[in-house]
DNA sequence: AACGAGGGAGAACGATCGTTCTCCGGAGGT
DNA sequence: ACCTCCGGAGAACGATCGTTCTCCCTCGTT
């Protein structure tokens, strides 16, 4: 097994683990138990546990975000359809049986105000999120498609704290309404 | 000092602490410090780490949404008034220095998958929002009043961790735009 | 004045954490 | 065949955690 194996391997164990039950319930022992590599290959590929936690969620913003993006791509036929097209992705996301909320907010909530790192994260995934939603908006000929985008983005994370303090998957559905009901009003100029 | 007081300054020192800086990252004897009493006391005001916990999350639900109710009551001359005024008074939160963002959600990211009793007492507030959110909506004479409550209580969890993250509270204001802008198309119908 | 109950301060305990160290076996070069 | 190096397994370390225990002082009662 060679370096970039190893740190794959790693990368993926840190993502079940933490993603399932947080950053601080994890140790380092179980992570090197579940990416089955030693505890030597661990350090090397990441000196600190800060380091890891880090790439983690790195990692995942850009999984994330791709995944996301694809879905609309395929799944909305024209511009129009792309906004709420990501709504379609988000029940998909919120009926996935691991499915636990938004990695960057529990990180976030857990240890913003202890790490510098995860807070810079989290902020960077969330602006890259409103970045994208705002290009959306944009293409589908909204008048105001910062602040359209910005709107979107409330409804989305609210969807997902929601689902995932609920577990009730519908919850997207019901944004996927309230974003519908703001294109209307919007396109025509609101 | 009585029993009565005591209970009083742990739960002071503990909804400090743990909102500020996560619960597993504040141990017991940082919270013994913080309220002033013995590590004897805290044992017998609560038996366990974890009783204090949900004491705190119970103690703050029902605060934070007295105070909510308070607010919207006091600045909203007419029912319709009403679910907008909840936003003003998310704004106000938002500027607050210690803000950090939804207490039950980041306690869920850390512990609901650890802990039974936190998410249930996340699970109940935000339900118990959601109830109170489509009360306003019911008041203002939204056809709809449960679909209603169910978007408004996405844009609300959406503006709280966008707030919390970002750090910006100008949120509170696209939320209330996009509340009036989904008020405005469910009060005529639908 | 003598005594017992109870609380304060903090040491102590066992567990667990993140991190480092030790030991050992196997692969590759001479 | 021998030496060297590297990675694996896991013991070990110091810190810190939640929790309990010890010691001592104070106070109310008789």
């Amino acid at each position: 097994m060679d370096h970039d194996e190893a740190r794959t391997r790693i990368l993926d164990a840190a993502e079940k683990l933490f993603y399932d039950r947080g950053i601080q319930s994890v140790g380092m022992d179980e992570l090197r138990t579940t990416a089955g590599v030693s505890l030597k290959r661990l350090y090397q590929c990441f000196p600190a546990k800060h380091d890891l936690v880090e790439a983690y969620l790195r990692r995942r913003d850009a999984r994330w975000r791709t995944t996301l993006a694809a879905y609309v791509t395929e799944h909305a036929d024209t511009p129009d359809a792309r906004p709420l097209a990501v709504f379609d992705w988000l029940h998909d996301w919120f009926s996935a049986p691991d499915f636990r909320g938004c990695a960057f907010i529990n990180s976030f909530g857990e240890l913003g105000a202890t790490s510098d790192g995860v807070g810079r994260v989290a902020r960077e995934h969330k602006r890259a999120l409103l970045s994208y939603l705002t290009d959306l908006a944009r293409d589908a000929g909204v008048t105001e498609p910062a602040a359209m985008g910005a709107q979107l983005s409330l409804l989305v994370d609210g969807a997902i704290t929601t689902a995932a303090v609920s577990g009730d998957p519908s919850t997207a559905r019901q944004a996927r309404t309230a974003a519908a009901a703001l294109l209307a009003a919007g396109a025509s100029g609101g």
